[in-house]
Order: structure tokens, then C-alpha cells, then sequence
DNA sequence: CTGGAAAGCGCC
DNA sequence: AAAGGGCGCTTTCCAG
């Protein structure tokens, strides 16, 4: 009943690299934070003495003055858990101090008090480190998760910095336009209706004016107006279009360059996300407040958002993106001799797919081709099945099974490796990536066909992106321990799944992209190469291209 | 007024 | 009715 929510409920507490918990925030709204054993008596008085904070943004810089006082300590942190409760269960409940007491702590029996904070957390030591070590999962926690927690605590105090004007400037530019937009969708439609609205907008689309096409997709209320349909629907008239680009404009502004600039630290003109390390079910980091994994790169419109992501003066950004990782990781799992040959080789691997696929000479495959194989390859990944991928293609379900059939034929090695690790994951309930990180998956001998089917899915997917986010959190410690060792003063900003972020001096260029190619394709020893591209620029949209 | 569900869509 | 994996944010809409 605190008037001020901080931090909306679904979510994790935010990541933090320390090692015992203190609370934060409003009465009955606290969120716990930990901090290294030394530090927690010191920093008491200091949080004591400050307002409750009032906002997230309140918040974060009571973590951030935090951080800062104590950050040398956090060096010597060796135990969390948060994180440990974390990799010994991944799915919910989320790794608060109350949920882990509850799991593992009162059914014990014996000391049936939670005791005082640092007694809780010593406790769930001694129950979570046999835990961690009976998985198989120490080498996770003590060398990837715990270092790129102190990793994340500093990323998130360095913040990035956005010309928030410029940010404005959008937003004041894409509002003239969609009053423009929205008059025209008036016109079209006959009457006025609030365009935000997908009710209202299916009585206009399929009471008023009755468009129809074939198989158009259904929600609970009736019709969908997803862009899908939408651009279905665009074949038979000129509202559907319209609203395609209302609706894309409209995103850009609500999502970012009206939000954005609102969340920008005032003294730095720089913008602090949180990043949560205990959360997702395959063990990707996320992103909150704002979430900076999810900005626009796609569109021209977009990429202006991302050009306002600028570096502080006499800097640059380096973007390091690893290239196709989730399915060069699949040739390392799977083994298979032709993938792992075309990866080898540098070729393109969409169009080496093609060729196979479609038995064709690699100089035949033309862009359809490429196009076609790109989201077989993506199909691979996720699990997707025949009528899909039909849809998604524009091809019948006789051909889509084929080339899926096609597919297995000339990569049998992915079969193979897909069928062992789902029949294994039936016999031992859960999946695992290449570093040990663990999913259940209860589903995957449910009588339910439907939600089988889901789980198989989970299954094949979890153990590509889960290894992929291990071995970009490795790069981070190692990029990160590089940076330290030389002492440059290259800042690691942001983790997009597959891309670093970094803010150095124009004089670092070089040493820092080779030390962030160096370290980020010697992350491990795979049976394929990993590659890293590098962009730079005076900002994130790093348009400048890459260079050798 | 607040909270939550649904729809939709931004990213990898 | 097409179920491709993982996220977070905004808007609408409805219930309390």
C-alpha cells in the first residue's frame, strides 16, 4: 500500500554484483539489493540518511552512490543468491531473499525463523553452494555469472549518453506527422476512431468497410489488425497501408523519443538502464527502465532514434557484433560435417543453405533463393514447422515439408543432433547449454499435445540461445579484464545478446577493436570460428560501416 | 484511481 | 485457429 511503486512486480530484483542484501525504497515497496558483507554496516547510515527514493530513477542513483562507495569491495565477492537461486532453478519463482527462505530454507524444519539478513543469506549459502555443485553449475556461477554481475554494476552506473534534444526534435517531427496520418486514416475509413484502438479498428476494417483476404489470423475478440493482416489487407485498400505506417511512427514516438529523453540524468546528459541477470529462462540478460536492447535499428525512421545514442566528447562507439553465433553454435553442438565445413570456409551461410536445400550450384542461388534458406536456418533455430514456415514463405505445405525434409537430408548431422537432444531432454526432464546452465522442461512428456509441442520447441532452442548468451557474458569478462589489465579507458556501455557496446577515446581505436575481436573470437574453443564485426562511429547507428 | 489483461510491436 | 525461441513498453479497455 506504499503510494510509490518502484519497480513493477514481475521483475527480478536488478542486477547487482555484491554479496549481501539491503533493502531499498518506500515502506512495503522495498526491493533488495546486495552488497558485500563489509560494507553493509557502513552503508546503512548513508541510506538512513537519505529519502526514501521516489522513482526508479531515485533509486538507481541511491545504487549508484552505492556502487561507487563501496565498488572496490565488491572485487572480493564470491557468493550470491540471487544468482546461485537463480542457476539452480531458473524457472519461476524469481530468486528474492523471501521466495529461496521459502524453497529451501523452511522446509528444512530446524531454525524456523528467517533471523536477520546476513544470517538468511549465510544459510542459504550452505544450502545453494551443494546445490550448485550437485548440477554441475559452480564453474557457471564463480566464473561467468558472479564477474559479469560486477561487470553490469558497472555498465549500468556508467550510463550512455543520448542527445536528448535531438530526441525532442523526433518526437515534436513525428507527432505533425501522424496528425497528418491519423486525418488521412479518417478519410479512408469514412469516420473518426481512435487508430490505438484494435477494437475499434476491426469494426472499421470488417463491419464498416468489409475487407477480407485469405487466411487472415484470429485474436478472442474476432479478426486480427496485426501488421500481418494489415498488409494482407493492403492488397484491397488504402487504409491498411496507411495504418501500417501510423503505427510504426506511432511506436517510435511513444516508445522512445517521447521516453527517452524523460529518463536522461540531468548532471551527465546520460541514460542508466538496469540490466537483470537472474531472469530469463534461457539466461540472456534484460533490460529495463529503459530497456536498451530493444532500440530501433531496422527502419531509416528508427535508426534516427539510434543515431541520438551518442559518445561523450573526443570519444567513439564500438560496436562488436558477433555474426550468426546462435547457428554457429549450432554447427559446434550438432557437429555436422557441412556446416561446420560452410563456417570453416566463410562462406555465406544462408546461401550455402540454399544451395543445399535446393540442390543448386552455390553461383545459382540467387536473392529469393538466399531469402528462402534464411528463414529455414531461423526455422532450425526456433523449432518452427511445416505450416509456418508455408506461411511465412508464400509456399504451399507440400513444399514446405519437403524443404524442410530437404533440409534434414543434406544436414544430417543437425537431425541428428536435434532428435538425440530432444529424446535425451525427454529421459532427464531438462536441456542444458554448453557451459551446464540448466532449463526443465516438466512439458516435454505432457499428455497435452499442444503444450508437447511448445516444449519441443523450448527444447531445441534453449540449449542455441543460452549458449550464445553464456559465451557473450565470457566475452564480457574477458574483454572487460583486458581493458582493466591495460588500463585503458574504453567503457563497456551496453550487452545486445550478440553485440557489445563500447565508449572509448579516439585514440583507443585500434587497441581496443582488436583487444574486442581477440577477445571475443577467442571466447572458446569451438569446432567452428566465431566471428565479431566491428562498426564505429560518434554513435550507435555507427553508419560509417565496418571497416578491415 | 489503480491493477491487470490483451493486443501489438520494438530488439536479438 | 498457422502456434518459431527470448524479452519489455505502450496503449486500450475493463474490473474493483
Amino acid at each position: 500500500m506504499a503510494p510509490n511503486r518502484v519497480v513493477p512486480k514481475r521483475r527480478a530484483a536488478a542486477s547487482s554484483a555484491e554479496s549481501e542484501r539491503l533493502k531499498i525504497g518506500a515502506e512495503g515497496e522495498t526491493e533488495t539489493y546486495v552488497l558485500p558483507a563489509a560494507s553493509i554496516a557502513a552503508a546503512a547510515p548513508l541510506l538512513g540518511a537519505a529519502t526514501p527514493p521516489k522513482s526508479c530513477h531515485d533509486l538507481k542513483e541511491h545504487l549508484r552512490r552505492l556502487k561507487s562507495r563501496y565498488g572496490v569491495a565488491l572485487a572480493g565477492v564470491d557468493f550470491d543468491t540471487m544468482l546461485a537461486g537463480f542457476l539452480v532453478n531458473p524457472g519461476r519463482p524469481e530468486p528474492s531473499l523471501t521466495n529461496l527462505y521459502h524453497d529451501y530454507l523452511a522446509p528444512l524444519g530446524g531454525n524456523r525463523e528467517p533471523g536477520s539478513e546476513p544470517e538468511l543469506i549465510a544459510a542459504l549459502r550452505k544450502v545453494l553452494m551443494p546445490k550448485l555443485a550437485e548440477n554441475g553449475l559452480e564453474s557457471l556461477f564463480s566464473d561467468i555469472e558472479l564477474p559479469v554481475a560486477r561487470i553490469l554494476a558497472e555498465m549500468e552506473e556508467t550510463g550512455i549518453a543520448v542527445d536528448g534534444e535531438a530526441l525532442k526534435a523526433i518526437s515534436a517531427e513525428l507527432g505533425a506527422k501522424l496528425e497528418h496520418m491519423e486525418r488521412n486514416c479518417y478519410l479512408l475509413a469514412g469516420r473518426q476512431f481512435n487508430l490505438n484502438s484494435p477494437i475499434q479498428l476491426r469494426q472499421v476494417l470488417f463491419d464498416d468497410l468489409k475487407l477480407s483476404a485469405k487466411g487472415l489470423k484470429k485474436t478472442r475478440g474476432g479478426f486480427s489488425t496485426d501488421a500481418d493482416t494489415l498488409e494482407k489487407l493492403a492488397a484491397v485498400h488504402p487504409l491498411p497501408r496507411q495504418l501500417l505506417e501510423y503505427r510504426a511512427i506511432a511506436k517510435l514516438k511513444s516508445t522512445y523519443s517521447d521516453a527517452l529523453p524523460q529518463l536522461i540524468e540531468p548532471a551527465t546528459g546520460r541514460l542508466h538502464t538496469s540490466f537483470h541477470q537472474a531472469l530469463t529462462a534461457t539466461g540472456r540478460l534484460s533490460s529495463t527502465d529503459p530497456n536498451l536492447q530493444n532500440i530501433p535499428t531496422r527502419t531509416e525512421e528508427g535508426r534516427r532514434i539510434r543515431r541520438a545514442f551518442v559518445a561523450a566528447p573526443g570519444c567513439l562507439m564500438l560496436s562488436a557484433d558477433y555474426s550468426q553465433i546462435e547457428l554457429r553454435v549450432l554447427a559446434h553442438l550438432s557437429g555436422d560435417p557441412t556446416l561446420i565445413d560452410a563456417f570453416r570456409r566463410g562462406e555465406d551461410i544462408h546461401a550455402r543453405t540454399a544451395a543445399e536445400v535446393l540442390g543448386r550450384r552455390p553461383d545459382e542461388v540467387d536473392a529469393e533463393a538466399r531469402r528462402l534458406a534464411k528463414v529455414i536456418n531461423f526455422g532450425i533455430i526456433y523449432g518452427m514447422g511445416p505450416q509456418r514456415l508455408a506461411g511465412e514463405l508464400g509456399i504451399s505445405l507440400k513444399e514446405a515439408s519437403e524443404y524442410i525434409k530437404r533440409y534434414f537430408e543434406r544436414l544430417p548431422g543437425v537431425h541428428a543432433y536435434l532428435e538425440e537432444s530432444l529424446s535425451q531432454a525427454r529421459e532427464r526432464g531438462w536441456v542444458a547449454t554448453m557451459y551446464g546452465r540448466r532449463r526443465y522442461l516438466p512439458e516435454l512428456n505432457s499428455p497435452q499435445g499442444g503444450a508437447r509441442a511448445q516444449a519441443e520447441r523450448i527444447a531445441v532452442n534453449t540449449p542455441l540461445q543460452g549458449t550464445a548468451a553464456d559465451l557473450i557474458k565470457l566475452a564480457m569478462i574477458r574483454l572487460d579484464g583486458a581493458i582493466k589489465e591495460q588500463k585503458w579507458s574504453a567503457r563497456m556501455l551496453l550487452q545486445v545478446h550478440d553485440e557489445l557496446l563500447l565508449e572509448l577515446p579516439h585514440a583507443e581505436r585500434e587497441p581496443v577493436s582488436e583487444a574486442a575481436r581477440r577477445e571475443m573470437e577467442g571466447v572458446a574453443e569451438l569446432r567452428i570460428p566465431l566471428k565479431v564485426e566491428l562498426k564505429w562511429g560518434p554513435n550507435w547507428a555507427a553508419l560509417e560501416g565496418r571497416r578491415g
